[in-house]
DNA sequence: GCCGCTTCCTACACACTATAGGCAAATGAC
DNA sequence: GTCATTTGCCTATAGTGTGTAGGAAGCGGC
């Protein structure tokens, strides 16, 4: 009977591999079960539901694109840290478009607060820390700071700026400078 | 046999009830096709395909979207047009939150020519000349702004905000006013 | 070798997409 | 009014995906 060895860690790894090559909407038990030669039937073993596998690939997303910001603001400060934080979003974005789309899948509750999603939080906040913030103007930068990163984004992935020829990294640059400029500007500004 | 009087256009305005009831992916053949009481086999008469419904529902949303944030910037300028505009989205997307999906519908480039889309480009671009940025500031601008306006919407919308105590609406105005002074300062800066 | 657990299978019930072809209600000609 | 045509909604059917139940083959412990 061939066994091929599944585990919910092997689906969801290749799950993750489906979504950046068809979408993230392709992740489901039959293609899944079709990449590893094996009838949909048999995931039922590893994952409860279409949605498990998904929220199993969200997950894995959220801790690697959290590994990669942390690795990027490590040692940085101010506009430096603000960049790299940046970049770290847009790049894993670029290089893994299923998975940042996976990032974004809507978790129950529970499931988010025990997710590496804090750890973006934290992260962020730790960020804007080298701007000397005070409450509730901190809240409101993570808040602005998240939307700008997450909407530039999205608008680039879903082809937004090719009908114009100027170069998205140009854009990308020209906001992250003024990003800074406006936070340095509201500093101390409580 | 009770004919019902089915339309392309009925479809359209009640697939557009049923994104914002249940969400834009619970937008399907026989999801609205239930809803008519009527057998799904029978909508095939007036869209192609579920794609062609969920199409329809884009530029529906896209549309009336495009109006709003025509009327509301309409007879204003600098600080008081960004702010109209910027509530006209994300107020859209309160009241509207299935269509708001749907009018990020990824279309088909040439759907895409011919729909609202290129009228809500065209009214970012009529906003920021107030602001009297030369190119390619202009360009940097206006994926800055509609990122931000997108990014801030939906992580509302996903409820990313649920978990601080401090009001959207005061993160909303404070990231308005900071996007006003930037642009601000970034006249004549070419 | 044999027992027991795990892994993967077949079989099935059900839902959604989409096509083909049928019948009846609405519409227009006279 | 009645008849023919058009239109609207139907049934039937094939294909694909989800999810459950139960069965059989692999693998380890002894």
């Amino acid at each position: 009977m061939a066994r091929v060895g599944l585990t919910r860690e092997r689906l969801t790894r290749d799950g993750a591999e489906l979504a950046d090559e068809q979408g993230f909407d392709a992740v489901t038990v039959s293609a899944v079960a079709r990449r590893f030669d094996v009838k949909a039937a048999s995931l039922y073993a590893h994952v409860k539901s279409t949605d498990d596998l998904r929220t199993g690939v969200a997950l894995l997303a959220l801790e690697e694109l959290a590994d990669r910001v942390a690795e990027a603001i490590a040692g940085r400060s101010g506009r430096e840290a603000l960049a790299a934080f940046a970049a770290a979003y847009r790049d894993y974005a670029r290089a893994h478009p299923g998975r940042y789309a996976a990032a974004r899948f809507r978790l129950d509750p529970q499931t988010a607060a025990a997710s590496a999603g804090v750890r973006h939080a934290q992260m962020t906040r730790a960020l804007l820390r080298g701007y000397d913030l005070a409450e509730p103007d901190q809240t409101h930068a993570v808040r602005m700071l998240g939307g700008m990163v997450h909407g530039f984004v999205e608008l680039e992935a879903a082809g937004g700026f090719a009908h114009t020829a100027v170069d998205p990294q140009a854009s990308w640059d020209w906001t992250v400078d003024a990003l800074d400029a406006m936070l340095r500007a509201r500093a101390h500004a409580a």
